[in-house]
RNA sequence: GCCGAGGUGGCGGAACCGGCAGACGCACUAGCUUCAGGAGCUAGCGAUCGCAAGAUCAUGGGAGUUCGAAUCUCCCCCUCGGCACCA
């Protein structure tokens, strides 16, 4: 336990901070507007983990230190309490979904207020509020009327424990983002956001913004963008086609045989033509069956079947080749069907050769020798063309253009990304606003309506069909068409969490706005966002779509910006002895139990001691002792300086630490900011003197917000050290007035000396070479060559 | 398989625009202090050899560039994270 009464010193000044409103910038008045946003937490489980906490304190350290620096920091919180996560948690409990968030909203404000983070409490919001997700309704029905809402019937996936559909990105390696159960398809209709309409400016613009580059790849991966060519294959004796996207066209002459997916809606169509009719049937039945998991599972072990008496055309050599189905090709990308060429793709050599179509070489990589290797795997190299006709010769690059305009066929992007599926079978969400009527179909709820309630039921458990809870409240279900008047129903669906987190911040910056989302000025003042920070796993699900709904509000004219946050920086992930913190692995560290027991102040700092911010680290209980002992010492000093003052600390430790503090929190290298506030207290307390302990003070604000204030009041000052200027460093001062330098004889050290730093080369030189044990050493041999570094050292090669 | 981040003492990590490897802290050891301590202070603390001065080795492994490499280049291995039958 801490010398000093942290409890009640923590206590003092959380309070006062709050009543003098230090953290409330003039939202609409700020002249240097910085907005330092963090993830707002969701309020899942019992509360806050140790994890949220490291969140949350290394972005604070950023913003304390940006407001000391004279801007108007603007450092929001909220919750983000609708959806899955919180619902799932207020059935374990046997709890109602609103009841719950009225606990742990609690519960989650209290943690936070102990933290001691620099928070602006009046714009505190929760995506739950009426009078927040009626603004998330608001812009679903903006969606709607821009046509970037949609409702198509598509297969798509169900979670069978969640009991809802869900989006692409939460589906991660064929399990639930939420709950780790295997995701299976199911055809149903649903509303989707055409974000695909945005793939391109997704993709570009990630080259103009300052993210982790480890976020942006994972966006370029996800958007998948490939260059291709789409090619027509007509079949035989019929007036259809099988359309392919290939990125490899060049390899045109070595397609050998064509696939389509089960789903593809040609099989269907040549039915009636299939030979081996009841076979297919089979196969697609069977295919149909396998979840995602089980396909993959399979790798290389390809299977298909043939469709017997139908065949299609190579229009580069007119030859005709056989049709089967595979599930190794997926429905959902590119055409659904593919011209498949085992010599130059591997996926198609395993299936030919297990199936014996014939392999074609049609790329040589030792051209224009004709000694084309022997395939025990696919080529998928670059080369020259060769069995091509009149493209023999050519690179592969050349040919790509030249066969695809031979065979009259079209230069094409190709994204992986897909729509937003946005609607959710669930009840605890805002309910998606629009109403079906038989005679007019799907209708926007009128803007004055909105918000469309959220109705009070019991039933609120999902139902397990594809319908939500919503939909057994039959006076929720029941409406007017807003159209003509007539019998309707509303959709009963809600939408998707990551809808409410993915506006969250415009919100904050006018909460209170009663007549629109928020306002364009303040939006102008305030937006994009300075400074973002949050976990990495958010990399394709929320920060994709903050990106797409920014551009969006873009092109609506709401906003002059279209992307909204100019530096992102995920912080590491915090784990304790080597895993991941986890329930079930009985890791998991509680901070409210190093609140009580050490301080919020220690637990900010020993959190931000571990290691480098963006990397994260290993929590060990034993080492936060460190840093006990450190904030007991800076106490203890300053209860001296109360009584003294009188000495001084070296000036070239106290500017070198204001230079090094101040980059490394730039850099968010919070771990050595720390060891050089720790060595600056070292040389403090050999030479303690009021006005160098008040700089150190500063330094220590962002870390220690309630220590340094306390201190600095001690001081008499009469404004918080939070609201103070940051020091500022002479660049010449922090330089040593004498240095040591090194002297090595071939790399290796035989001794050292002191030098002035303004001292001559040649000067060093000579000291170097008139010291006995470099004498010593050089044994009367002449040096071939001697390196002088200023400085540094000097290096003599003989 | 592809992409990203890493690999340094007993531990967390520092140095990485090439220049004394191990800052700062934890743990540990010894001494002092204390009625006592999960307290404080002082000193030591990579390995090997040595009484010592000192010497040699050492930043995942191997090559290379250089007077000089943890840092730059190439090849390989391992760990973590993301994506993945994407045509």
């Amino acid at each position: 336990m801490p010398d000093y009464d942290f409890k009640k010193i923590e206590k003092k000044w959380a309070e006062r901070w709050l009543k003098d409103k230090i953290y409330e910038p003039d939202l609409s008045k700020a002249k240097k507007p910085f907005y330092n946003l963090m993830m707002f937490p969701y309020p899942s489980a019992e509360g806050l983990h140790v994890g949220n906490m490291y969140a949350f304190v290394g972005a604070d350290i950023y913003g304390r230190k940006k407001r000391m620096e004279g801007n108007d920091v603007f450092e929001p919180i909220g919750l983000d309490g609708f959806g899955i996560h919180s619902e799932n948690y207020a059935i374990k409990i046997s709890k109602h979904p609103k009841e719950q968030a009225k606990v742990s909203e609690k519960n989650f404000y209290r943690q936070l207020q102990m933290i001691g983070d620099g928070f602006a409490w009046d714009e505190k919001l929760e995506t739950y509020d009426p009078e927040y997700y009626k603004w998330t309704q608001w812009i679903f029905v903006q969606m709607f009327k821009k046509g970037l809402a949609v409702r198509r019937k598509a297969n798509v996936n169900w979670c069978p424990k969640c009991l809802t559909v869900l989006a692409d990105e939460q589906v991660l390696a064929g399990e639930c983002e939420r709950c780790g159960t295997e995701v299976i398809k199911k055809e149903l209709e649903q509303w989707f956001f055409k974000i695909t309409d945005y793939a391109e400016r997704l993709l570009n613009d990630l080259d103009k913004i300052d993210w982790s580059e480890q976020v942006k790849t994972a966006q370029k991966n996800w958007i998948g963008r490939s260059e291709g060519a789409s090619i027509k294959f007509p079949i035989l004796k019929s007036d259809f086609n099988i359309e392919v996207f290939t990125t490899r066209p060049d390899t045109l002459y070595g397609a050998t045989y064509m696939i389509l997916s089960p789903e593809h809606e040609l099989v269907q169509k040549l039915e009636n033509r299939t030979q081996n009719l009841e076979e297919v049937k089979k196969y697609i039945k069977e295919a149909k069956n396998k979840t995602l998991e089980e396909r993959i599972a399979e790798g290389k072990d390809k299977t298909g079947v043939e469709l017997k008496g139908i065949k299609a055309i190579n229009l580069a050599n007119k030859e005709e080749i056989p049709i089967w189905i595979a599930d190794y090709v997926l429905a959902g990308y590119g055409t659904g069907a593919i011209m498949a060429v085992p010599a130059h793709d591997q996926r198609d050599f395993e299936f030919a050769k297990k199936c014996g179509l014939p392999i074609k070489m049609v790329v040589c990589p030792h051209y224009p020798e004709k000694t084309c290797p022997v395939l025990d795997s696919a080529y998928v190299g670059e080369g020259h063309l060769v069995d091509s006709g009149k493209f023999n010769g050519l690179s592969s690059e050349e040919a790509k253009k030249k066969i695809t305009e031979f065979v009259g066929g079209e230069t094409k992007v190709q994204y992986h990304l897909r729509d937003w599926l946005i609607s959710r079978q669930r009840y605890w969400g805002p309910p998606i606003p629009m109403i079906y009527c038989e005679k007019c179909s799907w209708q926007p709820v009128s803007e004055e309506d909105l918000p469309v309630l959220l109705p009070d039921t019991k039933d609120f458990r999902p139902t397990g069909t594809d319908k939500s809870p919503l939909a057994t409240v039959e006076e929720f279900a029941k409406t007017k068409c807003p159209r003509c008047g007539g019998e309707a129903r509303r959709e009963t669906d809600v939408s998707d969490t990551f809808l409410d987190s993915a506006w969250y911040f415009f919100r904050y910056i006018d909460h209170k706005n009663k007549k629109k989302p928020f306002d364009k000025l303040r939006a102008r003042k305030w937006l994009p966002v300075d400074m973002y920070t949050g976990g990495a796993e958010h990399a394709v699900l929320h920060l994709l779509y903050t990106r797409f709904l920014t551009k969006v509000f873009h092109d609506w004219g709401l906003i002059d910006f279209a992307e909204p946050f100019k530096k992102f920086r995920a912080h590491g992930l915090l784990i304790k002895d080597g895993a991941k913190m986890s329930k079930s692995k009985g890791n998991v560290v509680n901070p409210d139990e190093w609140i009580e027991r050490l301080g919020a102040d220690v637990l900010r700092m020993h959190l931000m001691f571990i290691g480098p911010y963006e990397q994260g680290g290993d929590w060990r209980d034993e080492s936060i002792a460190g840093i006990d002992r450190f904030l007991n010492r800076v106490w203890n000093l300053g209860q001296k300086i109360k009584k003294e003052d009188g000495g001084s600390v070296s000036e070239t430790t106290l500017h070198q630490s204001i230079k090094k503090i101040g980059e490394d929190i730039e850099r968010l290298h919070y771990n050595t900011a720390i060891s050089q506030l720790m060595i600056l207290l070292n040389s403090l307390e050999k030479g303690p003197g009021k006005e160098s302990f008040k700089t150190f003070l500063k330094l220590l604000a962002p870390f220690a917000p309630f220590l340094a204030e306390e201190l600095w009041r001690e001081t008499g000052e009469k404004e918080s050290v939070h609201k103070s200027k940051w020091p500022e460093y002479e660049e010449s001062k922090t330089k040593e007035s004498v240095k040591t330098v090194v002297v090595q004889i071939n790399g290796k050290v035989r001794d050292r000396f002191e030098a002035s730093s303004g001292a001559s080369d040649e000067g060093i030189e000579k000291e170097a070479l008139g010291l006995q044990k470099i004498k010593d050493g050089l044994a009367g041999k002449k040096p071939k060559k001697i390196i002088v570094v200023r400085g540094r050292l000097v290096n003599i090669v003989l």
